[in-house]
Parts: C-alpha cells; sequence; structure tokens
DNA sequence: TACAAAATTTAGACTGCTCTAAAAATTTGT
DNA sequence: ACAAATTTTTAGAGCAGTCTAAATTTTGTA
C-alpha cells in the first residue's frame, strides 16, 4: 500500500508536476524532463519506467507522461514542503529570496508529516512563499492564481505585483536591484510599441523603464 | 581538496564519533559500528576502506578505526546540526523532547553553512540541547561536561538534573511522566544499599523512588 | 601454547541511479 | 509520401551501498 518514494523519484515527480503546468496540463516528453534535471534521456526513460510501475504515473512509450492521482499527491507535497521551508528561511531567518531555493530543495525532502504541520502553522499558515508562488493546503488544494504576465495587459494603469515566472538568482537580484518586492504596486505610465517596453512608476518612486524580458516574468493583478 | 561526502559516509563517521567517545577516545571496531548502524560487518568494512581512502580515518585492518582531524571535524559538524535542529524542534515548533531525534536525523545532512549559521543565531546561539548535549560551536569547539550519572554519586544532598545518557524514546518518556526536566532540581533523601535505588524529591514536589537504572542514565552536577 | 570461538575481511552478487552508444519509433519538410 | 532529422528506447556498463557465504585473522582459554 505505503510504497516508498525515493528522493530521486520525489525530483522526477515535480519536475513532471512543473513541467505538465507549465502550458495547461499537458503531456511532459522524455527530452523536457533530461532537460530540467540535468541528465540524460536514456536516464529519464529508465526512471519513467519504474515510476509507472509504482503507478506514480501513466506512460506509453513515445508518448510522453502525465502523473497519477497518486503521483499528483506526492509532487504536490514536495512543492509544499518546499515553498513552506522558502517561507521560513526568509521571514525567520532573514534570507534574501533569491537565496533560498537550493537550500529548500534539499529541505523539502524531509519526510515527517507532523512537522510540515507545525512548520506551517509556526509561520502562520502562509499561503505564498517568497516569489509568490501559491502553497498548497495539506489536502494539496491550490489557490488559481490568476495574475498575469505584466506585458500581456497592453495598457497603462495600476497593478499588484504579486508573483514571477522566472526564479533565477539574477533576475531576482534584477529586481531587487530596480527596488522591486512582491505586493509593490506598479504604475504603467507609457507602453513602448516597438520593442514593448514600458514605462513604470513602483510605488511612489520615480519611473523606470521595463524591457519586455522584465515585464514577461512580471505577474501582476489589476489594481482594485 | 574539498572532498564531496555522501550522506551516508556523514552518518559512518557520526556512528564512529559517537562510539569513541563511549569510553575515552579508544578506537572503535567493525562489529561495533555495524551493531550501532544496523546493517552487516561485511558493509562496515567496505565503508572503512572507502572512508581511509578519503582521509576520514585511519584504518588498519583488523585494528579498529580513529577518526581523522577531517574525520572529526566533519562529524562534529553533523553533531552539530542535529543539536541545533533539535533546538528549534522543541522550543519553535513544540514537539517533545522524545519526538525530535528522527527528523533530527534527517535535518542533521542538510548541507548550507549558511543556514546553520542563521539557524544558530535564530536560536539563541544555544550551548545545549533538548537533552542536555553540548552543542560544538560553529569551530567544532565542545563544552566538556563534568555531569555525571547520578548512581556514581553515592551521596545524599542536592543536584541539578543537566542530562541523559539513554536517548531512548522510551526513558525519555518515563522521565516526562515521573515530571522530571533538564534543570529540575533532584534531592537524594535515601540510598538504599541492596539495590542502589534512591528517593528523591524533584524540587518541590512528593519524593519517589528511582531505580539504579533510572539513576544510572541521569546526568547530574552537585547543586551550588 | 594450541586450538576453538569470535571478529573481520574477501569474494561475489544485487539494487538504484547514472552513463554512452546504438537501434527503433516518431515527426517534419519538401 | 517518404527521406531526413529528431526523439525515445534498448543494451550494456559503472559506481555507491548493501547483502550472504566463505576465508582469514585475532582472541581467549583449556
Amino acid at each position: 500500500m505505503c510504497v516508498i518514494i525515493s528522493l530521486t523519484e520525489e525530483n522526477y515527480l515535480k519536475a513532471i508536476y512543473t513541467l505538465s503546468h507549465l502550458i495547461d496540463e499537458s503531456e511532459v516528453s522524455t527530452n523536457q524532463i533530461s532537460d530540467h534535471l540535468n541528465n540524460k534521456a536514456a536516464t529519464v526513460t529508465d526512471m519513467l519506467k519504474r515510476l509507472a510501475e509504482k503507478k506514480l504515473i501513466h506512460y506509453i512509450p513515445y508518448q510522453g507522461v502525465k502523473l497519477t492521482e497518486k503521483g499528483r499527491q506526492t509532487a504536490i507535497k514536495v512543492v509544499r514542503k518546499h515553498r513552506l521551508w522558502e517561507v521560513f528561511l526568509v521571514d525567520k531567518l532573514q534570507f534574501k529570496w533569491d537565496e533560498v531555493h537550493e537550500i529548500a530543495e534539499q529541505l523539502e525532502h524531509i519526510n515527517s508529516d507532523e512537522l510540515i504541520q507545525r512548520l506551517d502553522k509556526f509561520l502562520g499558515k502562509p499561503k505564498f512563499d517568497p516569489h509568490g508562488d501559491p502553497i498548497p493546503d495539506a489536502n494539496g488544494q491550490l489557490n488559481i492564481v490568476k495574475a498575469i504576465p505584466l506585458n500581456q495587459h497592453k495598457i497603462k494603469g495600476m497593478f499588484t505585483f504579486v508573483g514571477v515566472c522566472e526564479h533565477s538568482k539574477t533576475f531576482l537580484q534584477h529586481l531587487t536591484s530596480i527596488g522591486l518586492k512582491i505586493g509593490d504596486t506598479l504604475k504603467v505610465e507609457e507602453i513602448n510599441e516597438f520593442d514593448n517596453s514600458c514605462k513604470v512608476k513602483i510605488n511612489k518612486n520615480n519611473s523606470q523603464f521595463f524591457s519586455n524580458k522584465v515585464a514577461s516574468n512580471i505577474l501582476v493583478e489589476i489594481k482594485k
């Protein structure tokens, strides 16, 4: 009944979960997984056979994979742990938001339901991690986030910065260097047709230009 | 220069460290390690060869092993992490002292110096874990504890309960059930020659009997 | 002190996870 | 529609860590 799932298997399930959510709930290919995890396609094929054996994924050779319900529950539990630990690292240990990913990658595999339940309570049952990503609840339910990238709005006006698409250290450090934090108000004052860059005021500060690349990785909601 | 040490290797080094400190700084035998880690002697021999290769232990076949300085530093870092995480679990997440060992066994392998430094600060740089065991500092220095088991004092009088020898769940739960916590004052009122049991008053409460077995696992200092 | 018992090591094998090289299947472009 | 390119799988191998069974070394004692 209670199949043991190794740290490596957890990482594969998380990868499949993440990749399948990039665009709707599509099937994930062997190469996508091998790129994401930095190992070879042959290695991935091997692992897919084992995960299918354990009923954690639906796998038809050459057709890509999808998580089973059991696989999804496992993956989402890892995501929940990852994001809760990130909150701990930032809120309690004063890490910066660009410093926590690697440590959370380790902590997410600590196995204790009691620990996670208590950590969640200790942190005040947070709904979002330091990057604005939603934290699944203990039952694996996830807030549906309706935020979309700033560059897709194509309109001037007031927005709230609620999350990022890109989680790389360099991008997060860039946002920090321009003084942008989750929750800030963005006022789009100009949109330039030719390169899709925009002039934005952060809170009450001076305006600055965001390239399309930056704007495409900033998730916002229209400010009420 | 910077040899990678696996989780398994860390566990072997910690086992050797622990076992070598049971009695002075003696050498540790293959069987002691295999008992402690619940695996076979042949498996231990294999690992000892690998640890010796990496200059983490001094190993002469059939002669037992001793940690090198590098091995000791590695082991003590794991012990430091284990004990700090135990403090976190008890002080911040309200775990009981008999519930934290298994979780700390996992957390002790999380690899981030920055994390440990910040956790230490967050916890108020504690000197002892919830069982009264000393926490090595960041340089691997350990407070020498001069506490000895209650049954070895052989005298009546006032003592302070500062730690335990036995760390099993059942023993710790037993102490909890008789209302004994680290820091409590023990007044030894009688010592029975025939079975070495003693009558003890905990703080200002009613007196009760401690068997020799209990008294031998309770570390105390003479109360000033 | 010699020999039996105990401790330890060696030999050979298995699993999980990884790789490279080669074969097979699928997709794409003309 | 089919050849070329791409993707995926298969085959075979290696390493870390574990095991059992057998051989070797040390220890304790008769």
